[in-house]
DNA sequence: ATCTATTGATAAAA
DNA sequence: TTTTTATCAATAGAT
C-alpha cells in the first residue's frame, strides 16, 4: 500500500525508518482504537521506537495496569522479579508451617497417629497428660473464684432480702421466718456444681474458640 | 476497505464480532511484527476479546515482562501495587492464622489459658482427656504390634541358634547346655518394656517432631 | 506535513 | 474458521 511495494525488513536509512514510525505508529493505533470499538476488546499497546520513545495505547474501558493483571493470569507468567519471589516464599513456607501447626494440633486430638513410632507416642502422652492437669486446675480454679464471687453475691443479697423484711416487720408489724440455713457451706461440691451450672446458663454462644472451631470439631483445612 | 465501509462502533451480532474480531486480530498482529521489523521497534501488544480470549504479540527482540518494566520506567506507574498488596493481605492473614493455631497448641499444653471461661475449659479438658485415650491405645497398639514383631525374631533367632548348637554338637561331638527358659512369656510387661526399650536405642535422633519442636518445648515463636 | 498511486486490509458472502 | 473478492484504507515515495 504505498506507491510501490517494500520489503519487510530493517530500514536502513534512519530518516525513513524514523518516518515510517510515525506512520506506522499512527496506523496501528488507528487498528487499535477500532479494535477495541468494533469488538468490544480491551487491548494494550506498548512501542518503544528505535530511539527509546515510548508510546501506548489501550483501550478505554480498562487500563496498562489492569492489562498487566490478566496478562499474568491468562498466561500463568510470573512478571515480576525478585521481591515477589521472595514474597512468593514466605508465603509458602508459611504454609507449610500452618500445615504442621494444623497436622500438631491433630495428633494433640488423638488422631493423625499412624507415622509416629512408640517413643513419640509415649512423648505425646506424657505431653497431653501434663496438659490435662494443668487444665484441671486452672478450671478449678476459675471455678473456685467464681464460686466465691456467687457465694458473695448471694450472701449481699440474703442481707438485702433480710434488711427488707426487717424494715417490712418494722413497717408493717408483722412476723416472718426466715431460713438462715439454706445457703451454708458444708461441702464445696454443690456449690461448685451450682455456680458452674449457673455460669454456663450466662456464657453466650458467640463465645468460639480461635478459627470459629469448637473443640472436637475436625474441620482443619489449610487457610 | 471491505464490500462496503463499516461505522466504527460496536458489532452488535456477536458472530460478526467474532469474526470480524479474528481478522481484525490477525491484521494488527501483522502490522505490529511489520512496524517492529521495519523500524527496528520493541512493541507489546495484549488482547481480550469481548469474550475474554487472550491473544498477544511481543517483538522477537523482547518479552512481555521487560516491555512492562520498561512501561513502568516510562509512565513512572507502578504496576505492581495492585498485586504486592493482595500477597500483604494473605500473608498477613497466615500469620494470623498461624497465630491462632499456636495459640490453640499452647492452651492444648495446658498454657494460656487465662482468656478462658469454664465452658470453654470444659470443653478443652474433655478434649484433651479424649486425645489422651486415644494416643494411649494407639501407643499399646504399636507397643503390642512391635512386641509380637520382637517375639517373633526372638524365637527365630533362638531356632536359629538351636540349630547351630545342634550343627556344633553333631560336628564336634561335643555337649552345650542350652537355658531354653532365658526367654519365656510369663506377663506382657517385662517384655514390652525390654521390646520398647531396644527400640528407643533403634530410633534415630533426626527423628525430630513438627517444626523441629519436641513436646513439651515452649518455643512458639511466629514464624 | 500533504499528496496520490499503489498495495494491503477486510466486509460480506460462501 | 478460512477463502474469496469487491471495496475501502493505509501508506511509500515524492513534494
Amino acid at each position: 500500500m504505498g506507491r510501490g511495494k517494500i520489503e519487510i525488513k530493517r530500514i536502513e536509512n534512519p530518516t525513513s525508518r524514523q518516518v515510517t514510525y510515525s506512520k506506522r505508529r499512527a496506523g496501528i493505533m488507528k487498528k487499535a482504537a477500532e479494535l477495541s470499538v468494533l469488538c468490544d476488546a480491551d487491548l494494550s499497546l506498548v512501542m518503544f521506537s528505535s530511539t527509546g520513545r515510548f508510546s501506548e495505547y489501550c483501550s478505554p474501558s480498562t487500563d496498562a495496569k489492569n492489562m498487566y493483571d490478566r496478562y499474568q493470569q491468562a498466561t500463568g507468567i510470573d512478571l515480576w522479579s525478585s521481591q515477589y519471589e521472595r514474597m512468593q516464599n514466605t508465603l509458602s513456607h508459611l504454609k507449610d508451617v500452618n500445615h504442621s501447626l494444623r497436622r500438631e494440633i491433630r495428633r494433640r486430638m488423638g488422631e493423625d497417629l499412624d507415622g509416629m513410632d512408640i517413643k513419640e507416642l509415649r512423648g505425646l502422652e506424657q505431653n497431653i497428660d501434663e496438659a490435662l492437669n494443668l487444665v484441671r486446675s486452672r478450671k478449678y480454679h476459675v471455678i473456685s473464684t467464681q464460686t466465691d464471687t456467687y457465694k458473695k453475691k448471694l450472701k449481699n443479697s440474703q442481707e438485702t432480702h433480710k434488711n427488707l423484711i426487717r424494715e417490712l416487720e418494722m413497717e408493717e408489724h408483722a412476723v416472718y421466718y426466715v431460713d438462715d440455713d439454706q445457703c451454708n457451706n458444708d461441702g464445696r461440691l454443690a456449690l461448685v456444681n451450682e455456680a458452674s451450672y449457673i455460669y454456663s446458663l450466662r456464657t453466650q454462644p458467640s463465645h468460639t474458640n480461635l478459627l470459629g472451631l469448637g473443640y472436637g470439631s475436625h474441620d482443619l483445612r489449610l487457610a
